[in-house]
RNA sequence: GGUCCCGUAGCUCAACUGGAUAGAGCACCUGCCUUCUAAGCAGGGGGUUGCAGGUUCGAUUCCUGCCGGGAUCACCA
């Protein structure tokens, strides 16, 4: 169904046309003074600059038209021509008829399947992930739900960190540590353990040593590059063991990610494509866009009309090493060569910038990616802690995605047990309760900002589940829950419209908006507004009318009808920001 | 130093891409649980949108210059 605004945007559309104007000066919005209106349209001034006119007179002939239409109760010139527009109760009625059982509340795809693949999560084998992989994470897995919901064929790919130099660090710490293993004996050509050497903890205890020790002791880079390109060449026992690292590496993955309901479609890593990259790089350099500079193989990206120092794209280092922009490169020939997709999308912190301009002017300029493949980095900020400094434990660690996910579920049970709710409810259904709980918290304070800024961790503000809040929501969508079924409600009836729900019905209609908005701009959290200020408006609306015991029995089902629509689009809105709400809680 | 981003209530953030009276949450104050879940609701105080100019009927939004903060500037990812 067209929505409510398109709907009316092509009516005054109509207007501006019959006065000569373009129809895209027609475009109807929500109005942002309730008390005076229900509709705005802003195009009268727009165009009468366009059109050297007088707004007032312009705004005065698009009201004439606009007489003739039944559908408006009230039509107003305000300001320096401001069409103000309020629509008949019949109306608004018929259109929310329409919406009552809408599958998808009243929002039609957009898009006709065109593939687009999103790149987010990017955990690191052989690293414990912590809260900086939280917010990739969650932002891509977001808009990939809402680019799906839209009509996309939406691909999120994990793209994980499997292939760079702190595998070289871990295989040579290992090596330093135990020479004696059968990994490391060149000779062996049996084959290898089938069972991990090393764990999971042994792992995530070697890693920040060895990295600190990497970052003042050259000798000690040195050979963990060595191994790096060792492992490139895939080695056999370096690759054993490497192998070993993927597979207990996935395991803690999956359990951090299935916690947080973050789905990927593709589990790719950047080992998928190493053997993409010779022969890319061969037919780089045979077209001479692959040259050699400082005994290093790079494209040059520089632009003539570029003002400022643009590096190199480096292919390949001087000691024969690829880097992560290699890496990028030959994912992007994979992709467009396996999904052909419209777009690309990177959820990758913002302090990347740089690198992805490379890799994407590279893959332009190179025709690995022809020019009508939009690749879009979208840089999310820092994630602070409440001093403004990028986020550390009190202890000055980092802080592990299971400690903090662990952090919130305790804290979920802990209210749980205090507002007596959960007293009667078995132990499975409180811990799964809490998870969801703490989930929401976590996932609706990073998703309700813009991401592009950058974000303050505050563990206390979000474990308080007070306010604007991922908990707040659930539980308004839980309270909507438990009304329907005390009610015992079954769908059917006439939508009455009234003064005190008048405002909820309009709010409603806002929502196929709000998703476009979200699209168009990759922001989830238009989405999660939107949502927050329907379950406020909900919530007023429940405080000061009390459904259960109207005796109007019309009227009593048409508050129901709202309550369930109400509770579908939240029910839509938090499944676009990966939020799932419980039974009861 | 070059380039880029940011600066909105005490704090954390919005503001439909140039619109009307800049909105929420937290914190603070006042009310509301013998009627549908108080993780709630109703109300109150709190702003020269960093500063100074400019464009415009109209600027938090666009332009210029300052001030303050951050990021980044080829062999790590």
């Amino acid at each position: 169904m067209t929505s409510l605004v398109t709907q009316l945007s092509d009516i005054l559309g109509q207007a501006f046309a019959a006065e000569g104007l373009d129809t895209s000066f027609g475009r109807v919005i929500f109005s942002d003074r309730p008390d005076l209106a229900q509709f705005q349209c802003n195009g009268a001034m727009a165009a009468a600059k366009a059109a050297k006119k007088n707004p007032r007179e312009v705004a005065t002939k698009i009201v004439e038209i606009l007489k003739g239409n039944n559908i408006f109760s009230k039509i107003d010139i305000a300001g320096p021509g401001f069409i103000n527009l309020t629509l008949t109760d019949v109306a608004l009625k018929t259109y929310i008829s329409g919406l009552v059982d809408h599958p998808r509340c009243g929002v039609d795809p957009t898009a006709q399947g065109e593939t687009i693949v999103l790149d987010y999560g990017g955990p690191n084998v052989a690293k414990p992930m912590h809260v900086g992989h939280l917010r990739s994470s969650i932002i891509g897995d977001s808009i990939r739900r809402i680019l799906k919901f839209t009509g996309y064929n939406a691909i999120g790919d994990i793209h994980m960190g499997d292939w760079g130099t702190q595998m070289g660090m871990m295989i040579s710490e290992l090596e330093i540590l135990h020479p004696e293993w059968v990994y490391f004996d060149p000779t062996y050509t049996g084959d290898y353990p089938a069972e991990s050497p090393v764990t999971m903890d042994d792992l995530e205890e070697i890693y920040p040593r060895v990295s600190a020790l990497c970052k003042t002791d050259e000798a000690r880079l040195e050979q963990s590059r060595k191994a790096t390109v060792d492992l490139q060449n895939k080695r056999r026992g370096y690759y054993a063991l490497w192998k070993h690292f993927v597979t207990i590496s996935l395991a803690s993955m999956k359990r951090n990610f299935t916690a947080l309901n973050v789905h990927f479609d593709l589990w790719k890593g950047e080992t998928d494509v190493h053997d993409l990259i010779a022969p890319m790089v061969d037919d780089l350099k045979s077209k001479g866009y692959a040259v050699e500079s400082e005994g290093a193989i790079v494209v040059h990206v520089k632009k003539n009309d570029d003002t400022k120092e643009f590096p190199p794209l480096i292919l390949y280092k001087r000691d024969g090493g690829v880097m992560y922009g290699t890496t990028d490169l030959a994912t992007i020939l994979e992709r467009v060569r396996d999904y052909d997709p419209v777009k690309i999308l990177y959820i990758v912190d913002k302090r990347q910038a740089l690198h992805f301009e490379q890799v994407f002017r590279g893959a332009k300029l190179t025709k690995i990616a022809r020019d009508d493949v939009e690749l879009t980095h979208l840089g999310y900020g820092t994630m602070n802690g409440t001093d403004g400094k990028p986020f550390k434990t009190r202890s000055g660690g980092v802080l592990k995605l299971e400690d903090l996910i662990a952090m919130g579920k305790d804290k979920a049970i802990e209210r749980l047990d205090a507002a007596k709710v959960g007293d009667t409810f078995s132990e499975d259904e409180k811990a799964n309760i809490a998870m969801k709980v703490a989930i929401a918290a976590i996932k609706f304070a990073d998703l309700q900002n813009n991401f592009s800024a950058d974000y303050v961790f505050d563990l206390d503000r979000m474990t308080s589940f007070e306010g604007k809040t991922g908990p707040y929501l659930l539980y308004q969508a839980v309270r909507i829950k438990s009304l329907l079924e005390k009610a015992g409600y079954k769908a059917g009836g006439d939508i009455l419209l009234s003064d005190q729900d008048r405002a909820l019905y309009l709010m409603i209609t806002e929502l196929p908006e709000v998703i476009d908005t979200a699209v168009r701009n990759y922001t989830p959290h238009v989405v999660c507004d939107h949502a927050y200020k329907l379950a406020q408006a909900f919530s007023s609306f429940y405080g000061n009318t009390h459904i259960l015991s109207e005796e109007n029995a019309a009227q009593k089902q048409s508050w129901l009808t709202l309550s369930a629509m109400v509770l579908a689009q939240l029910e839509l809105s938090l499944d676009l920001v990966g939020i799932e709400i419980p039974a009861r809680m």
